[in-house]
DNA sequence: TGCTAAATAGGAATCATTCCTAAACAGTAA
DNA sequence: TTACTGTTTAGGAATGATTCCTATTTAGCA
């Protein structure tokens, strides 16, 4: 995906959050990011570009922009969070080997309803389905 | 699921595992739980029994079930692993609110085939879907 | 019954993440 | 443009889950 630093900060507005340079730089890199990084992933793309920027403001950063709504956090083992600015609803496909992530867009995944056999009071508000395997390096 | 002591020892020679009454003990209670306990969790539930267990074990002998293949490890959230003596395949309900997780068990949702557009060589072992949502407590 | 490799306990180490705090800054209102 | 206020930032310390290290004990086998 491709988002200017205009939109960027537009989107901020709409989403009343406040708008400072390095919000917006570890925003971008995100959006920009297919690889689903850690906060230290993104703390060392960001980095050479704000020398003084610290990882505590990638987490706190994460925090505020997942709050807002605008990023979601991906699970893959218990190890580190992963972060994705890809919100259309989509399912992921992980390699064992390498522990790569891939979005997958199906729309049959997207119709599951659900499951039978669940406690009536219990309200689903969103599903994603989750492959694992191994790519063509890691078999 | 019920499974005897005796039971389990037969098992665990099935699998080439020693039997000690630490690792009987650990993974009887995993067995016995449908609560997707943590490594923590188990440890409070062995110790009684045994004073001189240490947390230690617990995770060395998750970590050996789980690579005998006795064991999942369940992740919801990066926070901790929690572990699964089911072994059929299922997937899972998570409470947003509680963290629990319950089993569902639709052979609906085992009938998924590999999304399209993954890489030619990428090789799906298995998938697991997560419905995510509140139960009526935390509604 | 003895041997050997694996399992155990306990303490120390590690790693990701969160907490705390003072200083800097963005957005607003004048 | 300027002053104000609450938010954000950086950095260091703290936390919590998990892993590493190691001496001792034990299970399974000869």
């Amino acid at each position: 995906m491709n988002l200017s630093l205009d939109a960027i900060q537009l989107k901020f507005r709409d989403y009343g959050l406040k708008s400072t340079p390095q919000r917006t730089a570890i925003y971008q890199a995100l959006v920009h990011s297919t690889a689903h990084p850690t906060a230290e992933d993104l703390f060392a793309q960001v980095s050479p570009a704000y020398p003084m920027l610290s990882l505590n403001t990638v987490y706190y950063t994460l925090g505020v922009l997942r709050t807002a709504g605008l990023v979601q956090e991906v699970n893959i083992g218990h190890k580190r969070a992963r972060f994705d600015a890809n919100l259309s609803p989509h399912h992921h496909v992980i390699c064992l080997g390498c522990q790569t992530i891939l979005d997958v867009m199906d729309p049959r995944l997207n119709r599951l309803t659900s499951p039978s056999g669940l406690p009536k009071d219990f309200e689903i508000t969103s599903h994603q389905v989750a492959f694992r395997g191994y790519c063509g390096k890691c078999r």
